[in-house]
DNA sequence: ACGCTAATCTATAGCGCTGTAAATGTCAAC
DNA sequence: GTTGACATTTACAGCGCTATAGATTAGCGT
């Protein structure tokens, strides 16, 4: 056997470079398709290359230059429709892109969320992009990473740190004017949840509160629903005891496309007619929205731009940007599908 | 300065050995909880590790030990409701065993699928999990790849390489035999997909067919739905085709959850109660089942058991394990929600 | 105090690749 | 035929860590 091959393992750069007769640096050359390599050379390093069938280890590569080409995606969980849907888009932006995704769900744990920030990828990804529910501006701000990072949403806007989300407060008034325009006058929000400590809601909150009064109608408390958590059922309970309470209400806009399927089962066993009687308006437009009966209308964040903006953000950071913090604002839309029309007195 | 220090870098190995005064591999030792450092020197290492800020660079350690503790995902795609729950599970049970998942979109995309096989990943993660839809057993076992892999679903199962799934024939049958026991008679199948490879259809197909002849039912061909495609307003479009042409039917055995919300849909344009008139039994269980009013009744792999079995395959090929390809069927339950009842006459 | 075993620590050679610096080739222009 | 000016190729020192083998120290019985 000849001395320097091995039997057991892969094959290495070297051993193309010995077969072919060359330098290990000039196959390396030719896998990178470096300019100045004669066409002799590239033809006769390929063949070896080929004979062998030398593919790189990324690993040792990622050791000499310091690149890892591998972004991480930490949400709170990857099931949920919304996060799941921009999981995909970031997913299909990041491989044409040339880099792979770590997905890392913090499910909901303070902890879980520091240990993003605090760097628990270091030198295994250039970069993260981070969902977070539980921490907020200061503790980001406070425990500045290392490593480039792009925030998703509303729970956190450090100013330090890039950020991409949409417009919610303007997002909500859109909502709201076409209900309006849909001649609702009572619409309900659902919902405020209890232990909610993320902006999300307030801003969505306070949109929809300015939509009223620019409209000329006052807020009324009583038409904010409380709700214990976010699930369906917690929906399904806001909507059934308010509808319990004798609340009269022909719109309803919900935070989110969980408590727009909420409203209308509950709308649903009220006998309530949708959206003759009572339109509904979902938020984040996910999958859940096109598969109900009848399909929902919703606010629909651009989450295919979320992921391209977010990742334009992260590769400025990885390339060595080091200014403060850029805001960006995604577009959406509100699509009207079946839970919406003017209402039918 | 110190010689052997960097101003700008990170902190190495080597640096927190100096400063500690001690040989690298005595704070690799104390950094890997090795059994036989004394207590004070654990602490002196500590200490410096703590004054220095030191945190292992993870691809060296890759490079150095040849394990990447990754394990790669790949999936058609993350936002479907059915791989995203399976990909929320392997990553909660991958992240417990120690490993991060690398998430890998096929896209329905036969390269993409190849790509994977090919150990296009190889280096880069110590084993594989792999759900794939348009390459078979045969082109698997022709590309036999070299990192340890489990594949998952229906469509391929060469005898080489290890798989999971649930008995889908005897799941059919189950859900069949929900479907009887309300004395539905003429049970339709939703779909039949044109050009669908995969065998999960067949398989379901096959047991609502032996179910069907266990009860002495002649199947009728006419109550196996074609589709064109897998989306809901495919399924839409064959079951109103089908109760357009007259077609007599009391329940439908739907082949995965999105079906499920189209025979509702269609259904209830329809005018047709659900589950009164027709009984519908979804199939995956996903989110959808759960938010659609009524609450799908449906056939529910058990996709934690899936996970860890996969993950529990995994991890003895890559500690070695070398037999030829073990076949494992994941528990699987049929949930009774409301859309499925005794028929009402 | 000595020898022996076990505990503890050190020195250093890789892991497989890339980047730098230097060596060598090539070719047109003089 | 020499000289530059590039084009092309090579040699080898790291990247930061782990693992092996060997050195040193400690503990204990005699």
């Amino acid at each position: 056997m000849a001395s320097g091959s091995r039997s057991g393992g892969r094959v290495r750069l070297k051993d193309v470079a010995d077969r072919a007769g060359v330098s290990m640096k000039t196959v390396s050359n030719v896998v990178h398709d470096y300019e100045f390599v004669s066409p002799r050379m590239r033809e006769r390093v390929q063949t070896a290359i080929d004979e062998l069938g030398y593919r790189p280890n990324l690993t040792a590569r990622r050791l000499a230059t310091g690149k890892t080409s591998m972004i991480a995606l930490a949400l709170p969980v990857v099931d949920q429709p919304y996060y799941a849907e921009i999981a995909r888009y970031i997913g299909e932006e990041a491989e044409r892109r040339g880099y792979r995704i770590i997905v890392e769900q913090t499910l909901n744990d303070v902890e879980a969320e520091r240990a993003v920030i605090r760097d628990r990828e270091e030198g295994l990804v250039d970069g993260v992009i981070f969902h977070p529910v539980r921490i907020g501006t200061l503790e980001i701000a406070r425990l500045r990473p290392e490593t480039p990072i792009v925030l998703l949403g509303e729970a956190a806007r450090p100013l330090t740190t890039d950020h991409v989300m949409i417009d919610n407060a303007q997002a909500a008034r859109d909502g709201v004017e076409l209900l309006l325009a849909e001649k609702r006058t009572r619409i309900a929000f659902l919902a405020d949840v209890r232990g909610d400590i993320t902006e999300s809601t307030q801003l969505r909150l306070l949109g929809y509160q300015e939509a009223l009064l620019a409209a000329g109608i006052r807020p009324d408390p009583e038409l904010v629903l409380q709700s214990d958590g976010f699930t369906i059922e917690d929906g399904v309970a806001a909507i059934a005891a308010a509808i319990e309470r004798g609340l009269h209400f022909d719109a309803v806009l919900c935070r989110d496309d969980t408590f727009a399927m909420a409203a209308l089962r509950a709308l649903r066993v009220a006998g309530r007619s949708v959206p003759e009687e009572v339109s509904v308006l979902g938020w984040d437009d996910t999958v859940l929205a096109h598969s109900s009966t009848p399909a929902l209308s919703a606010i629909s964040p651009d989450k295919l731009a979320i992921a391209t903006t977010a990742l334009d953000l992260l590769e400025d950071r990885m390339k060595g940007y080091g200014g403060t913090g850029r805001h960006r604002l995604a577009p959406y839309s509100v699509i009207e599908r079946g839970t919406t029309a003017v209402l039918q007195r």
